[in-house]
DNA sequence: AGAAATAGTGGGTGCTGGCCCACTATAGGT
DNA sequence: ACCTATAGTGGGCCAGCACCCACTATTTCT
């Protein structure tokens, strides 16, 4: 019988808080799926990488994931564990190991793809398809925003 | 001179990525603000929810802000040692801590909100009102039916 | 050749947020 | 009076995440 007692509206008004809670339920809703396989978000995204770009050498994936370097070296690690990825030193620069996706690992994103289209349907619920399509743009553009201020990286 | 190093169209391109990036920023940026008067999100939140329905017995503001009731009993204490709230046992119920906001309270949730406000500013910068005004409904409908499926509370 | 820079690892640390338990004080039921 | 339930509190635990250091292997610079 708990009623869900009524939020702050004071809190509720703010557009931020909104896109704070639904972010991060969202993230909390995929991270639960991928744990079911043993897999983190950091997985997700290398695998994503690794198939959008090609072939990364690790300082790449780093960069490109602005993730610690030693960061990707675990995960990768894993990564190659489960066979999702290769791993192969650079003949002309015997320091680097160039990671490239196996079938295995492009067949294991397609199914995480599906996992977060899920949640993603699932979170978007209330919306139309056209009110989808709306928020997805004003969230392109607040994201593209993001490196100004305050984050002067 | 590293540029930006774009990130896999595949995470971009989902709406559930962006809200929770756009999301974890926001979070992080009005949680620093905070951090420079000593407080948390949960300070912000605590006062107001005092400030929009009164005064709250600790169970109640757990319950409200889905807290847990131990966290409660810090972060009113916090409140308390700072000005911002009086505590006081119901005359009724001994077992019962009245929380109320004091007018020290009342002032510096003013300066929070104002704060949210500048940082939301700077997150939807690339936004036009219009355009604020629509995302605001959006995440409100989103919100609204967060506490469905994957939440069955 | 020697010095300095770079790629990758392994092993940690510190902060946070959410959570849970044990305990006291008080109240309510019978 | 006794038993049970409830409010508050203090302490501590665990998971996630970001970060950083030390070390090796290798390359590049001079």
């Amino acid at each position: 019988m708990d009623l869900p007692a009524a939020r702050p509206p004071s809190l509720l008004g703010l557009s931020t808080y909104l896109l704070s809670q639904t972010g991060k339920t969202a993230r909390a809703r995929l991270a639960q799926r991928l744990a079911d396989r043993g897999l983190k978000l950091w997985h997700m995204a290398t695998l994503a990488a690794l198939a959008d770009f090609g072939p990364h050498v690790q300082r790449e994936l780093a960069a490109r994931l602005a993730m610690d370097p030693s960061d990707v070296a675990k995960v990768v690690d894993e990564l190659a564990a489960a066979g999702y990825v290769d791993r192969s030193r650079d003949p002309g620069d015997r320091r680097r190991v160039a990671v490239t996706l196996t079938g295995a690992g492009r067949a294991t994103l397609a199914e995480l793809d599906t996992e977060a289209r899920q949640v993603q349907d699932d979170i978007l619920a209330p919306l139309s398809l056209a009110e989808r399509a709306q928020i997805h743009v004003l969230l392109e553009k607040v994201y593209g925003g993001l490196r100004r201020t305050s984050d002067p990286a």
